[in-house]
DNA sequence: TTATCATTCAAGAAATCACTTGAATGTCTA
DNA sequence: TAGACATTCAAGTGATTTCTTGAATGATAA
């Protein structure tokens, strides 16, 4: 017995609904959408086995979300589609306005209350024209290396503290990192605006920035990649 | 031992992923989006058995997805959010675009291989201003009766045989459902344009018609809803 | 060819999920 | 207050998922 069109679509959808039902695979799709990466980078990054992170990747793509190819011997994974970061923004979005729990941790992380909003990419792209800005991207080194905003300076969070003595007291400054799910800017920017710096975040992280056209650069590495 | 704000955030997020890891959860979504129902209704149009029902209803509401009222004896659920319409249109675009599997379920929903663009929403509000198109609504009349665009005739993939003749041969038609995961629309498509006549989809269902703010006209049954 | 390396496969254990059944709760109506 | 009704809870079963471990595959380099 065959079973209907309709459920054989629902059960299509729901294989793209498991994909982003896994904390694992969500934290794997934040990778891939900053650049394509392989599966010992990934395992790396997230903190999984080989094995694991393999059959997580599969599973990825059997729901259409990344596709593979070979370089050599490793296996290169990226995402097929840029609208999956639409749909992890979305999540995130939905996830933010719905569940208290999550509103709670972002409250934390901005340490108090005074969370300013985020500055949006066109308007950063807009100051940046001025050189009036300071641009904070608080990943760590290999991922700056793999791509970033041009004149972006390259700090992590342990790192932030030797550079506060190098920024103008009233330097207009707005971070960024991975993406919709990645935490360091809000802890940056909760850091320096504790510090009396007029410090912001940027909307979305780099991969959102490429998505919307504006120039990265990179200082591809040797050994990376 | 206490997790990490990062690994929280991701949990929660794949919170709302695995909302949409069931085919029955996007089942009972699909009917939320047209509007609120009670939980025998939603069973009876999902084919869910009633305890079954209400548990997915309880898991979308631990997403954040849908919130609940009592009226009377009755619990009716709603969607909290319409942005919730976006995700799951999000997710479908995803599926059609990357996996065949679901390419191909719609190919063969079509007939042939002659499937139109579907009309967009905005097209169509200013072509209903000039009273040119025939608008129908392939849902049934219990759904249609809850809510549908002014001026659209109310006829099934079954009853659909009987309206023929009372077509003008060259009218131009326009179907729609109940949205983005609903068939009957690809379905009435495909027998009208067999027979010659001139008939497209509308681009979405009845929700994404009335988050976009245009009309929806009502004839409240007194058994019903 | 052989050795090496990155990844995938296969099998198993523990946890979780989907669905069923029958009882419990809470609200209205008589 | 008792009875009827809609929904939820609780417990159990079979299926699926996640993660681990160790072996197998496929591609390169010597």
């Amino acid at each position: 017995m065959s079973i209907g069109p309709k459920t054989a679509l629902l059960e299509e959808y729901a294989l793209v609904g498991q994909a982003l039902s896994s904390p694992a695979r969500l934290a794997l799709l934040e990778q891939l959408a900053q650049g394509e990466r392989g599966v010992e980078g990934l395992a790396d990054k997230t903190g999984l086995t080989l094995a694991n992170c393999s059959q997580h990747l599969q599973q990825l793509r059997r729901a259409g979300l990344v596709t593979s190819r070979r370089a050599g011997k490793a296996v290169i994974y990226r995402l097929t589609d840029t609208k999956t970061l639409e749909l992890m923004d979305l999540l995130r979005v939905l996830a933010e306005r719905n569940l208290d729990q999550v509103a709670q941790i972002l409250r934390g992380l901005s340490g108090g209350a005074d969370a300013p909003e985020p500055v949006s990419r066109v308007d950063l792209a807009a100051r940046m024209a001025d050189g009036a800005v300071t641009i904070l991207d608080v990943r760590p080194a290999d991922e700056f290396a793999a791509g970033h905003i041009p004149g972006a300076l390259n700090r992590t969070l342990t790192e932030l503290g030797a550079l506060l003595p190098d920024l103008a007291p009233d330097a207009e400054i707005v971070a960024y990192c991975r993406g919709p799910y990645c935490i360091y800017a809000h802890q940056a920017v909760a850091a320096l605006r504790q510090r009396g710096f007029n410090a912001r975040r940027l909307e979305g992280g780099l991969p959102e920035w490429r998505a919307d056209g504006f120039a990265v650069v990179s200082n591809p590495q040797p050994g990376c990649c």
